[in-house]
DNA sequence: TCTCGGATAGAAAGCGCTTGCTACAGCTGT
DNA sequence: ACAGCTGTAGCAAGCGCTTTCTATCCGAGA
């Protein structure tokens, strides 16, 4: 049936012992004996058993990455970065030893789903995790991710965050990368501001995720600044991320206050939708109404006009963090760093009509 | 240390046996006995040993998707959609079993990461593997992938085939679910003749994957059809599938033969790029040149004016395939299914200036 | 020539779980 | 009252690999 160490062993007239030597390379075995079992191994067609390897050795090459939702390039970018440098295959290094196996589980932004997954990678004994994406603010649910991810840490295995908030108490993880979502937003909302807008809606995002509510909080205290105060409420309509959300939730806003001069998305995809529905309503985008977006997903400069939003270095921080997983590099000072937030002003933005 | 099966025996006052019995829920366990034994699982935090349990039964619960670039939405949406069918984590049914740990791989379009990829699952006793997108045509590529595969099916592993024509020999394979890339860009062309276009460029994807060349493919029968022979080469650049190409190429494009009216894309990204390019040539679309791309992904139908396309049924494939891979559905006859292409006509094509 | 130490290879004891088989109740039917 | 079930639980043998400890072989130093 299957090919197994021993069937190795006898073909190359060795011990087990010394195929898997050979197999890990860590241990001295004569260049010749390396070579008689190497051709046995490629003879036999032999396949490590992976779950034998990971139970005898108590470690597994398993990575796991978690993302809120596949389907949307925010955290595409971010996983395939991270699973870049974590090397999965070919990481044109010598030989074996990075061979890990960099998995993306997608969470669908599902707080138990999230557990679930953590505790399967746990199972596994993976080797390294990878949170990308805010976090969802139950209390209830914090705690338990954060119980998780001790558990794991304390397992050996190395907890990075990507993109998300560090945790209340930093222990469990290696290291934390958050995005300035509060700064963000914040110059957004300035740079309307300086264009001459005051009446601003804002397209949230989901209730309850610290990406939301840290984007949001950046654009109120922007407004707070300039002295507008009073509106929050009334011109602030939540929703999911994506497409659908913020072109109904733009009709609503349109709705509620129909003198609106700009529109703030609490993302890329939902200022398309917020475009669309602008569109819809016979309204030209920036000459009636401008619109700003947030991550400068690689589609925002290509709309049209092309769109005023916030960059975020995804790829960057993805392979920052699959390198910090992989212990490839040293941890930013108390483990955490902010990744900043650049604004990027194009054409979706401009002056109100007077 | 780590709890283990033995300790919850202990705790619960019966056999290793009975625990895992419990656990698995394969055998009949008295109700008090199950009881006590989950309790004592409860207070010790018991958490299964995932390689342990696989060796011992031979079997594991990982199940790999296998994409070609995980930040293209294209590959997102199947592989989302896979993994939810796959369940993963709350699929909502009884309780375990179904309880398997979907994960994506990005092979980032490498054939060398594909097989590496495949080996690590065929390392891990992989339950199941989900191969997306279009393959590479290189025959050397193609036989080692086809025989990688052949020994994971009759490892027990269970391999479909999402957006990727079947294999030569389809024995290893539950079912290869093809996209019809030809029939798609076979009618898309047709549409633009039959808005009375005669000059159309091909920005084509990269070569050697049999998507590109389908698409291809279909576009040049409709050609053929309509009498415009000779031109192909002059009128088709190549290049990878992402907005940048797209750009670079069509300016080429548009340097080669200026009086083109319609610009055919690989993909909807592709198209994007063709779209920009197009406008910072000082042209307008559709008046000046027709646009049309390939996917139907979210945001085309946000372009503007609104991406002509085909609509490939990605979520539903990306489904099908994951259930395929389950085993909770039956595979269609002879194990290939055909998914139409639907065209999908928007604001960016229209008749040529005459 | 004899001993010692370095370099290799082998023996064997697990790693933590699953599962075929056996054991033992408590019933039923005769 | 006894054989024969059915329903539960335990025993123990692995699953295929890693790794510690031990054995061996050689050349080198004495």
């Amino acid at each position: 049936m299957t090919v197994t160490l021993a069937d190795v062993a006898a073909r190359a007239r060795v011990s087990p012992a010394t195929v898997s030597r050979v197999l890990n390379g860590n241990y001295p075995v004569a260049a010749s004996t390396r070579e008689r079992v190497l051709r046995a191994v490629d003879d036999l067609d032999y396949v490590l058993n992976g779950p034998a390897s990971s139970l005898a050795a108590a470690t597994s090459d398993l990575v796991g990455i978690l993302v809120n939702d596949i389907a949307d390039p925010f955290f595409g970018i971010m996983a395939g970065a991270a699973q870049t440098e974590i090397g999965g295959p070919g990481d044109g290094s010598g030989r074996a030893g990075g061979e890990k196996l960099a998995v993306v589980c997608n969470t669908g932004g599902s707080p138990e789903r999230e557990l679930t997954y953590l505790t399967l990678l746990q199972r596994q004994r993976a080797a390294a995790v990878v949170l990308t994406g805010g976090a969802v603010e139950d209390p209830a649910h914090q705690a338990a991710v954060s119980a998780k991810l001790a558990k794991l840490a304390d397992a050996g295995t190395r907890v990075v965050l990507c993109g998300r908030p560090p945790l209340p108490d930093g222990e469990a993880v290696v290291a934390a990368l958050a995005f300035d979502n509060r700064g963000g937003g914040r110059r957004l909302t300035e740079h309307l501001l300086s264009l001459g807008h005051r009446r601003i809606g804002y397209v949230a995002g989901p209730l309850e995720r610290t990406t939301t509510r840290h984007r949001l909080e950046g654009h109120r205290e922007a407004m707070r600044a300039a002295g507008l105060v009073g509106d929050e409420e009334r011109l602030t309509v939540h929703g999911p991320y994506d497409r659908r959300s913020g072109y109904d939730a733009t009709l609503e806003l349109l709705r509620r206050e129909p003198e609106v001069t700009a529109v703030v998305a609490a993302n890329d995809t939902v200022a398309l939708g917020a475009s669309a529905a602008i569109r819809d309503r016979g309204l030209r985008i920036p000459e009636d109404i401008s619109v700003a977006g947030f991550d400068d997903l690689p589609f925002s400069v290509d709309a049209v006009p092309a769109l005023t939003t916030v960059r975020l270095p995804l790829f960057e921080a993805g392979a920052r963090a699959g390198r910090l997983a992989m212990g490839k590099e040293t941890p930013p000072p108390g483990g955490i760093a902010t990744i900043a937030a650049e604004l990027m002003v194009r054409g979706s933005t401009a002056p109100p009509r007077v």
